[in-house]
DNA sequence: CGGCTGGCGTCGT
DNA sequence: TACGACGCCAGCC
């Protein structure tokens, strides 16, 4: 099974309503230091709507990007429940899920 | 808080 | 096949 495989399979993992971050979901699939890989394969998403891409945000508490404009991930991520605040997710550190 | 650098896989020459 | 550029980052200064 490909990297991309496994990405999006734990991905699928994080539960609606929680998040996580490319550096976790990187090392969950073995990658100390691969959270920009790990965007690029995101990025490259065959499966824009069966992967929930937009629950993986930045280790800083931002949302980070989104191939479809960070504006959308942001208006999925509150249908979720999850609020965000000029970018920022609010008490996103009580949101992350741990694999 | 803004800017610069490091590190990793994929894609296009 | 080999090399360099790039991306939905992270972390230090």
């Amino acid at each position: 099974m490909n990297l991309e495989q496994k990405i999006y399979k734990k991905l699928l993992e994080v539960p609606k309503g929680q998040i996580t971050t490319y550096g976790e979901l990187a090392k969950a699939v073995g990658l100390k230091n691969g959270q920009r890989a790990v965007g690029k394969i995101m990025n490259k998403n065959p499966h824009p709507v069966i992967i929930p891409c937009h629950r993986v945000v930045m280790s800083t508490g931002k949302i980070g990007g989104y191939a479809y404009g960070k504006h959308v991930k942001a208006k999925m991520l509150s249908d979720e429940g999850i609020e965000i605040k000029d970018g920022k997710i609010l008490d996103w550190e009580d949101r992350v899920y741990r694999f």
